[in-house]
DNA sequence: CTGTTAGCGCCTTCAA
DNA sequence: TTGAAGGCGCTAACAG
């Protein structure tokens, strides 16, 4: 039952394993008749394509390799989710790969991933450095193995096809609410660990904060609950001053939330609080959160779009793309349009 | 750069290619000597094995399929971890499908799956009934691929390897508890959809009830948090009595507390709440969720070792592997030793 | 311990 | 429109 071959296929349909192969692959090229035909006997004898054999003789696996950090993160789940259907579309399968902090070992498993024969990389990881940045670059130029960049970025170069959201944009538009508020003490809530893309909403809170000549206010902390839960309960033990935070996550800005009515603050009252990704997190919690809703999903679809027309040789004049983010406003924060 | 192949080692090694193979695979078959000098070359030339190449020849391709539904569940992303970190240790890669509610074409995917070479399959799909199961036997069978059940199961029959938790017993037990609080109307708050799981949790729910002489009542809704924040809202507007309540998942456990705290009725005072699963939105709650902790992570590990021993050939005495799951006390529930 | 030799199942010219 | 034949890169007997 198990391993119809091309020769049982041709065998039982009379013809040569070429026109089977054809009629799969090329289907134009073989006479109606014929085609058909041979699609009977495909179906009857449950043939499916040795995807090795293919593969080496083709050259062409229609397989992706996925590099993501921690899966448990919500974000990156959904953008799983985004690139899947994406890839469905072309009949395109994922070759996932954790990389769960051992970003040391990177090189090897790129080189991996590449032994895989896939026929391109999406790199989910949203730390992106330097020598990582280069590590992928060579990696693409080396092996011409097309790499696209799915939320996350490195903005000193752009040699690398990038998906993401103006995080920068974003962070500037969420503190200067804030101070629309008139907010005077505003906080960022950001992650001890660097992340390019946390660095940019860094940037785009200063940019705001600055304009509005107030004091900058960084809190670097843990992404882990129990950690930052803890961090924030002291930070106003001691009594901190303050009226308006930023988080770059929204599962962060959950934490801050619970610790200001721990604290018998009122929100938005006494403190505004802004969350960044629109997860389930944001809606569960109470009050709701307000939050940058990035779409998630699209840029795993728009990611994976790009990468195919890559793979297919179709040439990709911007290499930056930028969605659309929108804020939304719910319970934590007391922004009106006026 | 790219395509160093067998050859091109084995000839600047000055060995045959199948000493080269050998140093790779069975490198105790090789003299220390020219293993050494192989491996330099294979170093100086970044020499990595064709995987297609390698898997037409061999029939292996130390690559597991994994099937998921829904991605952005936050326990099949969690899972997922668990097995990647298990995967790593054996070399395995790790194909991921997800279903997406189509399970129509589930037979389909299934034979994609095979055709696409794996040693194995991983099905954390939590929804199985008669068909679905019998499909999956039919495919271990006919293609001789070992298949394991991650976190679901069919409990009317066991041919297939099978990891999980105790769903009734411990929906049993955390209904027990309830009514050692004293509570008289409890509620089970599942999902409309059917999900074997969870009616095993239903069943553990009414077997404690029926013990104690209760009545029982099932709210069936959504997974989706807008649609069942609606219907638990209508609810309390109805003037429900309501004490007590078990939800099949602490996103639906997190929705529902919402809705008692909008409607005035305090946790855990007037009405105790469990959730299960123990997710990252348990402990982001407020009040914090009491709720089960499902070794999600060891059972995706557990799953794919033992996914790993089936391909081996080594037998597996257990088919069934219950693994043990704990009940957490936090905030919404009064449990008490005594 | 090492080399030789068949394939693995499929795609792809090249002829017919 | 179809068939024949070579080869993709590697593994696995089988000799030596």
């Amino acid at each position: 039952m198990n391993k119809a071959t091309i020769y049982n296929v041709a065998y039982a349909a009379n013809v040569s394993l070429a026109t089977v192969s054809r009629t799969l692959n090329n289907p134009q090229k073989v006479k109606p008749e014929t085609r058909e035909r041979v699609l009977r006997v495909i179906k009857e004898l449950g043939y499916k394509p040795n995807a090795f054999a293919k593969g080496l003789a083709s050259k062409k696996s229609t397989t992706v390799g996925v590099i993501v950090p921690d899966m448990s993160r919500a974000s990156v789940a959904e953008m799983l989710n985004g690139i899947a259907v994406e890839a469905r579309k072309y009949s395109y399968s994922l070759l996932i790969y954790v990389m769960k902090d051992e970003i040391s070992d990177e090189p090897e498993v790129l080189r991996e991933v590449v032994a895989s024969q896939v026929d391109g990389i999406l790199y989910l990881n949203d730390e992106i450095n330097e020598d990582q940045y280069t590590l992928l670059n060579t990696i693409q130029e080396e092996y011409k193995v097309p790499i696209v960049l799915a939320n996350t970025l490195y903005p000193y170069d752009n040699k690398l096809v990038t998906v993401c959201i103006d995080y920068f944009k974003a962070a500037y538009e969420l503190t200067k609410r804030l101070i629309g508020e008139g907010r005077k003490d505003i906080y960022l809530l950001t992650t001890a660990r660097k992340y390019m893309v946390n660095d940019l909403k860094e940037e785009g809170y200063l940019k705001a904060i600055k304009e509005a000549g107030l004091q900058p206010k960084v809190v670097r902390t843990s992404g882990d609950i129990s950690v930052n839960t803890i961090h924030f309960n002291e930070l106003f033990r001691e009594g901190v001053t303050i009226d308006g935070a930023v988080a770059v996550r929204d599962s962060i800005a959950v934490s801050f939330v619970n610790a200001i009515v721990e604290h018998h603050r009122r929100i938005p009252q006494d403190i505004s609080v802004y969350g960044f990704q629109n997860t389930k997190y944001a809606s569960l919690s109470r009050p709701k959160l307000s939050t940058v809703d990035v779409p998630i999903i699209d840029i795993g679809a728009k990611a994976m779009a790009l990468l195919k027309k890559e793979i297919d040789g179709e040439p990709i004049d911007i290499k930056f793309n930028v969605l659309p983010h929108s804020i939304i406003e719910r319970s934590t924060t007391q922004f009106s349009e006026e």
